[in-house]
DNA sequence: AGGAGATATAGACGGTATCTATGATCAATT
DNA sequence: AATTGATCATAGATACCGTCTATATCTCCT
């Protein structure tokens, strides 16, 4: 089998003109070229190169041979390029799985300022579940993902992140309850409006209700955390959410937080790869960069 | 700068999903190939493949280099397969200058022949004087030229062909000359139907006259070898041909040659290749059959 | 738990790619 | 015609590195 480092010799000698101009280029000596021009004669049973004392030119066997090989260092050296584009993120494709929340009120400046620096790097944020996230990055469809923790599962490396607190909030039209100190009891003579079913928060909170004896049944189930913020301002009952996530409302005074006896337990998030799986050079330099 | 060869083992590897397959596909044992894509990986900065314990899979960044990198292999082998062929005489192109006289009545058993073997090879047959054809070969234009000796020339080599006879040839008109030996003089009184004036042979037979005292006035000059052996036949006068040319014409009788008291100098067919300059295969082959 | 199959690592060896030095050839210049 | 300055070719020595064997590590499957 031929050694695919004579034909960069070739191309380079075919292109100059010149043996020596090659061996230039190639940062080598004149004989090695020579030898390695050689080789390939030798392999090919066929002369490539007319010799005269002005250098080198293509016979037309030789010329066949280029034609070839042309196309296939150029292609080399493209390569070449692009790796080191996708080295220095200068292009590439980062690929992000999670929930729009935590897209929008976590990552999002991290995102901004990410995509500031390389532009050239697509960004691909993938929305789902948790369980459908863990499936995206165990299919290879995604980078990394950001959800709720905790996360069990031997195949996922998880970094924390920041910490959430979940609360419930309502809007003016129960503002008697402001700065009232309610049990879960109380609480439930309320209409509940929580996440749908599968939400990590949910499953957590309603757990918490059953610890102390209490069944946590939504008057209202929602999809999407905007919705569950609006309902709990046009007064239609008591929204679960994630206080971070509110924090606006919560200033202006569009909605207020219950006040209960007892403390829900703070969820936080984290940032999940796959285990002995290499990041690629945007995923490592983003994660580095969250933290 | 990388080294080529490894990306035909990471052709292979990214090819096969596999470091042991692409061993064997290179002769090589498994911790070679592992250490080859370590080479390429380490010189990116960049992780290639995701191994596993089923085989390797390539990570964005390496089915990145894939996309080029195959391309590029593949162009390799196709001219690999490409050389062959020309190495085989499976395809490939013959260019050979001369004069079409010689073409039809010497080069042509050869021609078919040598088409019938290599059926892929192009047969170019570039008509030329001989200057012309010297030209031809010096500018790369043809692999051979096919003329009359002598050639002095120290850039080109010469092999002898065959031998010819020029001679003088009358048709029906003139059939009192029939078995008659005439001088040079006796000659003269016919009208001569001549080569055009830069031909090899007619300049040749007209210095032969001048050294015999005599000069040699063509009443018609033709420039081709058809129309000279048609206006013989048809009794405008007598030709000067060469005999192997018109053996068909001799031997039905339509032309007879004249005899003469003088033996005229033979002509030698000389095959025409530069000097020190390499042949294709087909003309090394071409030239070896006509031998 | 153990075996089969994958890749990674370590260290030794040998082939060969590369170098230096020199020769041969040609072309342009003096 | 001799000289100079290019070119490529050849020879022989050296050292690098590509490749090997042996072994470790890991994962999956029985």
């Amino acid at each position: 089998m031929i050694n695919y480092e004579l034909y960069k010799v070739f191309y380079w000698a075919a292109k100059t003109g010149s043996l020596t101009q090659a061996a230039k280029a190639l940062f080598l000596t004149q004989p090695s070229v020579s030898h390695a021009i050689k080789q390939l004669e030798d392999s090919f049973g066929v002369t490539l190169f007319y010799r005269n004392s002005k250098g080198v030119a293509l016979t037309h066997e030789g010329a066949v041979l280029y034609s070839y090989i042309e196309q296939s260092q150029i292609l080399i050296s493209l390569a070449e390029k692009k790796m080191a584009e996708l080295k220095n993120l200068d292009s590439g494709e980062l690929k992000i799985g999670g929930s729009d929340s935590l897209f929008k009120h976590y990552l999002l400046p991290f995102l901004e300022d990410f995509h500031r620096q390389h532009p050239g790097i697509t960004l691909s944020l993938i929305h789902g579940t948790t369980p459908e996230v863990i499936t995206f990055l165990k299919e290879g469809r995604i980078d990394l993902g950001v959800v709720r923790m905790p996360i069990v599962d031997p195949q996922l490396e998880v970094r924390e992140g920041i910490q959430l607190q979940d609360c419930f909030v309502a809007g003016a039209h129960y503002a008697e309850l402001k700065n009232k100190t309610m049990s879960f009891n109380m609480l439930l003579q309320y209409p509940i409006i929580l996440f749908s079913r599968n939400s990590r928060a949910r499953m957590a909170v309603t757990e918490l209700f059953h610890d102390y004896g209490y069944e946590l049944k939504p008057e209202i189930e929602v999809g999407s955390v905007d919705l569950l913020i609006e309902l709990a301002r046009k007064g239609l009952g008591i929204s679960y959410v994630t206080r971070e996530f509110v924090s606006k409302e919560l200033e202006e005074g569009s909605l207020f937080e219950i006040r209960l006896d007892v403390q829900l337990p703070p969820s936080q998030v984290g940032i999940m790869i796959m285990r002995n799986m290499p990041l690629s050079s945007a995923a490592k330099t983003f994660i580095e960069r969250v933290r």
